[in-house]
DNA sequence: TTTAGCACTCGATGGTTTCGAGTGCTAAAC
DNA sequence: GTTTAGCACTCGAAACCATCGAGTGCTAAA
């Protein structure tokens, strides 16, 4: 938490004023409308005066010398920080989103459900990562036979995923060697993590190779072909509504536009800014600039992680115009990664 | 095919220059540049008589009194159905493309990277739908015991896909249930269609009811489960390069851009618009308004459909916008498909 | 410390002018 | 009877200009 310069109390009352108004009407506001809006009995000349202070320190700025004021980054942190009284949330919205949530069957479908309730209700882009498991344990495999020498391998791990996969094998494997091997890998390794899994196949393989049966070296061999490259990249996170970015005023020229798209598409950068998002619990806002990638300049993005069984596994948030209504986005955000969480835990796969 | 008037020989070629020039360079072409242009030793008075005529006949227009002539949709279309000399397609980008898509294994990401090079390649949006099987048949179904009256389910068709879904089940069922009941129904039902296969299930039940065993009462119980709402809408067609679209001038403004990738979201318009090209053989053009979508008024859509095992089964194709390189994305289009087609029955699983 | 007053700034708006590319038409040339 | 030169005309784009008004900073008085 920085520290910010003492203000007064009337200043800092100016500035709520001010960034609220600015979020509300989009431009610039002049000393008269604040003398007005404000509850002080002030003239426009002493606001102006206030505001000159408040430029000076670096809360504000105007486009050019005869129009109002409008806030910073720094502005909309410190009135983020200190200043916003927060909406809580509408009930109904409460209701809706849970209601939908708890009724999506497919956990792919609950996150796709809550970007798009996020961005629905926003009218911005709704953005949910997909959940993150470091350790990724190994719980049930597969095979199953297609034409001669390929192999549908199917892995159940305690994620709530089934992976599919069709390999090539070097020689031709009957039903009951297949049998066989899933059985043996089944019994040996259930809730082994997935990576461990693989050294020790190689090393076993080494002693085994003259104590065991051919079918157990078999089912190693399979198995490892089955998980290598499971490394493989997901999509990282669903991102859905960036065409309501098309309708903000803010973003409007096609160059910041289009740039903005490419980021949402190229993943790595959000996905970083994400991860930070990971560990500190709570809501977290980037404003402008702060997130330190040129095309979320003039985007603001909120965020909150999910747990699944107590444990951070993923980060949802929304992405709008700086401009933006933090005292709604926000308790949104808080809440749907709540309940998000909440939905995930029942969806979970308990151990057999 | 429809009918065209009467063009001379000249006309015809005027046109002709004049659609490239205006593809080329995005502005109305005037008389001067088209007599300089076209090969022909004409004054440009000549050519306005021309013109004149041509706009006459609905083939040009001009924006307003004082600006060169561009080509009308009528225009465009008999561009393309008669005059155009299309460019064959670069040898190393054809190496590349066979290249990229023969060392795809997973028929997901084959469609995905086919698109993808189409949207490179030409730097507009690629489209590829999936391939659509009326008959699904079955082959294989494997029950995976999860918690308690939850239980994986493993579908194999004869698309080159396998679904999974997780059921819950009014009663416990114990492994060996489980795979007696997959025994019964991959003996019993492997090959057979699958709509087909819920309705006998469903007439088998009252009739096996006291004639058979319980567990295959219970298989064909957790199978109805399963197969129901197999119907469910899968994602009809991977769209890549949408941003391309944003780099033309042509749809420069929001408005028209944010509809027109609201229409690429809500999927249905297109998929109706590429459904039509399914029976057709060969490259099929819709041109601006021929579509008959008004978010794809500024728009040409090239099509070509792909083959599996000698069947139409898919369509693809590039979107941007009326002013392309027809010349150049039709043979691209033509031999993308081909290609896909080609891959995909590589791919495709053979019975074992 | 606050405020009234005033000169000043600067974008936005709208009108006017100019420029040039291009047209249509007519009358002459081929 | 085509083709072309010539010419008047149209219309958008760009430049320029004046006006307006919202808003500022500063100074001096309350």
């Amino acid at each position: 938490m920085p520290k910010y310069p003492q203000l007064s109390e009337r200043a800092q009352h100016l500035l709520k004023v001010l960034v609220e108004r600015y979020i509300g009407e989009g431009q610039p506001v002049g000393s008269r409308a604040l003398a007005r809006d404000t509850g002080l009995n002030l003239s426009p000349a002493t606001i102006r005066n206030i505001m000159a202070d408040l430029e000076d320190i670096g809360l504000v700025t105007s486009p050019h010398t005869s129009a109002g004021r409008m806030p910073t980054v720094t502005g909309y942190r410190f009135f983020i920080d200190t200043l916003l009284t927060i909406k809580p949330l509408q009930q109904d919205i409460v209701h809706q989103l849970r209601q939908e949530l708890s009724t999506q069957e497919d956990p792919d479908d609950l996150l796709e459900t809550a970007s798009r309730a996020l961005s629905e209700i926003t009218h911005m882009a709704g953005l949910v990562m997909l959940p993150r498991h470091e350790v990724i344990a190994f719980r049930h495999i597969e095979f199953i036979p297609l034409s001669d020498q390929r192999l549908l391998v199917i892995l159940v791990t305690n994620e709530q995923k089934v992976h599919n996969k069709v390999i090539h094998t070097s020689r031709h494997f009957s039903s009951a060697d297949l049998q066989a091997a899933a059985n043996f890998l089944n019994s040996t390794y259930a809730g082994k993590d997935l990576t461990t899994i693989r050294e020790s196949l190689f090393n076993d393989l080494q002693e085994m190779r003259n104590r065991l049966s051919q079918e157990i070296i078999d089912a190693a061999e399979v198995a490892d072909l089955a998980l290598k490259d499971r490394g493989k990249r997901r999509k990282p996170f669903v991102l859905t509504g960036e065409i309501n970015l098309m309708d903000f005023a803010d973003l409007a020229d096609m160059e910041r536009l289009r740039s903005l798209f490419e980021a949402f598409h190229q993943k790595e950068d959000l996905v970083h800014l994400l991860d930070r998002c990971l560990e500190t619990p709570g809501v977290k806002i980037f404003i402008g600039e702060e997130s330190g990638y040129r095309a979320l300049d003039q985007c603001s993005l909120v965020t909150a992680s999910y747990t699944l069984n107590g444990e951070a596994v993923g980060v949802l948030g929304v992405i709008g115009p700086t401009r933006m209504a933090y005292e709604r986005v926000i308790p949104l955000v808080d809440v749907t990664a709540k309940l998000l969480g909440a939905a995930l835990n029942q969806k979970s796969l308990t151990p057999s």
